[in-house]
DNA sequence: GCAGGATGTCTAGGCGTTCTAGGCATCGAG
DNA sequence: CTCGATGCCTAGAACGCCTAGACATCCTGC
């Protein structure tokens, strides 16, 4: 948590994470830049907060985790999505959609 | 929570509330008919989690609360949105904004 | 040769927020 | 007189994230 925003929403994580893995296998410290660079620098993810996240991710069946090098040769764990993660995302943008809607009908109300 | 959305977002309460609020001031039970109502359904908010919310929230200064007698004779505490209430909807209405945009920029990424 | 920064993974401990699950009281309707 | 709606409140636990480290390797600059 340097510049960008404070703390983001709890519950934002998941979708964060399963949406840069859509994008393709990724490890841990990639995913923090993937999304840093995804949100155009407005969201930075604490590894903190990152390794935690992975681990229950991984329990609950959304990604696989494997250990494999890099392209500058170092070894790094790659998570890939599974096809549940793929259908929790999907549900995770649709969770997220109707919060967006239902807050904005609070602020519009008058 | 019943057939609505599940659980809300950690940190969109305090929005909600203070929200309610800025429309005039109201008792604890009337600030969770009102945002159901100004969400149409979407967002119920628990007694379990309101009450402890206004506390936390009247500690910081932002409404303060008083008893009183409501439109059927029954007493209620009320709260009122201070100028500080009103000073932090406004933070988290922009906070919010950015979490949004934020949120929109990595899913629209390729 | 070595110091420091970037890359990479991980854990312990704690904290704030919300939820579950009650208790309690009054009022009106049936 | 019973039940649902209105009204306030609390205890306890779960959850999710953050702070603040440890640790290892590699590259670059001095």
């Amino acid at each position: 948590m340097t510049e960008p925003k404070a703390d983001l929403l709890q519950g934002t994580l998941d979708l964060l994470i399963l949406k840069a893995l859509s994008l393709g296998a990724l490890h841990g410290y990639g995913i923090i830049q993937r999304i840093r660079q995804m949100s155009e620098q407005m969201l930075s993810v604490e590894q903190g907060s990152l390794y935690p996240a992975l681990y229950r991710i991984e329990q609950r069946g959304w990604v696989t985790a494997e250990w494999d090098i890099n392209e500058t040769g170092r070894r790094a764990k790659f998570y890939s999505l599974t096809r549940a993660g793929r259908r929790q995302l999907a549900v995770e943008e649709e969770s997220w959609d109707m919060l967006a809607l239902a807050i904005a009908k609070v602020r519009q109300a008058t």
